[in-house]
DNA sequence: ATCAGTAACCTACTCATGGTAGCCAACGCA
DNA sequence: TGCGTTGGCTACCATGAGTAGGTTACTGAT
């Protein structure tokens, strides 16, 4: 499912191919415009969003500016729907993995091996949009995020049936955890090549399993007491230091020498 | 209450009558370089990065462009400096926080305490910059979050000394996915203003403690077994169904931060 | 054949914005 | 009163997104 993906040169390649086919360089519509979606990609992938110019774009494609804007119409327009591509296609397959896992418990482990499967077929186009670069990249990654956040919530609920216990008012920031948790660790495999997508993967799950085990059977009024102990009916938390709001850090702003 | 930070606006204010009190429009240097940074600050809060032009920085600092060039080198290190100024904050306020707790067992809450505190308190500018918006952001944003990472390890390894058992190699990696769940987390509290400090701080802890703690007790080379039980040589830590899942803290791990 | 009408394309712009070259003026000091 | 230093300015360049308006080739109906 991973290497469906021919990497993104070999995907230009073929349109090319197939461009090449057509005799007066006059090319259908169609055609044209995947085209120039492949070719996007992997200049977007190559350069990242802001150094790779549409001029650029359309020197690879061989036609001139405004036959790329009539057929994508903008720069954003066009990083979105690739974003749009690959989140689908993430989602897709993080889904389906998960819901083939009968076992609740082995679930997490699955989604995280599909996760950590997707990450590691496209390692360069992942790390180069997902971090490092620019623009409004930063936009369509949040999307493309919020899709993830989105996908995980409806599996913890579809998979923990949320009792009477379940913090099920929670269930978005959980899955906004989960995704952050993930990312994070797919942010550091990046730059550990050599690590196994079975030792990310489990590390992942084992790292992840017990917190939404515990997380489970809390109510949902206990989390503040879990914190502050003495504070359950009255928000009277205020535990010697208070770290956080006020306390630790002084923080003297205007005197700040910026530097 | 939370604003030990005269927020973003306040401090304008502060810096500009400063300035207003030179009588010839000519400002010493440094005075105008920390005007020129608040301002820019309130702006990129303001606008996002992409939006906000140096132009109107200039315009509103009451200066040329060039001026501004000439004190804060370009757009992006305008930007690299003001993040500078803020992961240093943060770190420090963490750092402070964690440190001061002497119970091991309660830590991770007083830096999650720290960290939700600091973000509470300028809610507006870090939903402003760690997501939504564009530019160099990125760039600075992903610094911002290496050195939170590295923070975290340092603090992982501070606490909890590696013993032979702790997977010490992987100590940058929990620190990756510990940095991304509470970033996630933060985002997600982002939207949801009425849920107090103490309730997102005892989430991140509930729901991350017990995997730190799960972790504690495996060797490193269990990852790939705990996936894939089948997988490596014969180690089998008591696979089981789920890695973590099966108890909450099967194994007492170490608490030993004596070493 | 021919003559719309349309689909694919192009040249040549505008406009916004980051960044710079080079000049000028006020202040302080001998 | 000259004179260097420092703070500042006007006017410009370069790049890159996006567009206006025209042109050529292909189609299908007369």
């Amino acid at each position: 499912m991973v290497d469906t993906d021919p990497s993104v040169a070999a995907r230009v390649a073929a349109v090319t191919d197939e461009v090449a086919a057509h005799p007066h360089g006059r090319v259908p519509r169609e055609l044209r415009r995947r085209q120039v979606l492949a070719v996007a990609e992997a200049l977007f992938v190559e350069r990242g969003y802001h150094q790779a110019s549409m001029d650029e774009l359309a020197r690879r494609v061989g036609v001139s500016k405004p036959v790329v804007y009539d057929l994508v119409g903008s720069k954003e327009q066009l990083f979105h729907a690739l974003m749009q591509d690959a989140a689908d296609e993430l989602g897709a397959t993080v889904r389906a993995a998960v819901l083939a896992e009968q076992d609740p418990d082995r679930r997490l482990e699955a989604g995280a091996r599909a996760f950590f499967g997707f990450v590691a077929g496209r390692r360069r186009a992942w790390g180069a949009l997902m971090s490092g670069d620019e623009g409004p990249v930063t936009t369509a990654v949040g999307e493309i995020r919020r899709r993830q956040i989105e996908l995980i919530a409806e599996l913890l609920v579809a998979t923990e049936p949320a009792g009477p216990h379940a913090p099920a008012r929670f269930v978005d920031a959980v899955a906004h955890a989960l995704s952050g948790a993930f990312e994070g660790l797919a942010a550091w495999w990046h730059h550990q090549p050599d690590v196994p997508l079975e030792v990310v993967a489990g590390l992942a799950t084992v790292l992840v399993a017990p917190g939404l085990e515990a997380l489970g059977g809390l109510d949902v009024d206990d989390f503040g007491t879990v914190v502050a102990p003495a504070a359950t009916g009255a928000p009277a938390p205020a535990p010697g230091p208070t770290p956080g709001a006020g306390g630790p850090s002084p923080s003297h702003p205007q005197e700040d020498p910026t530097r």
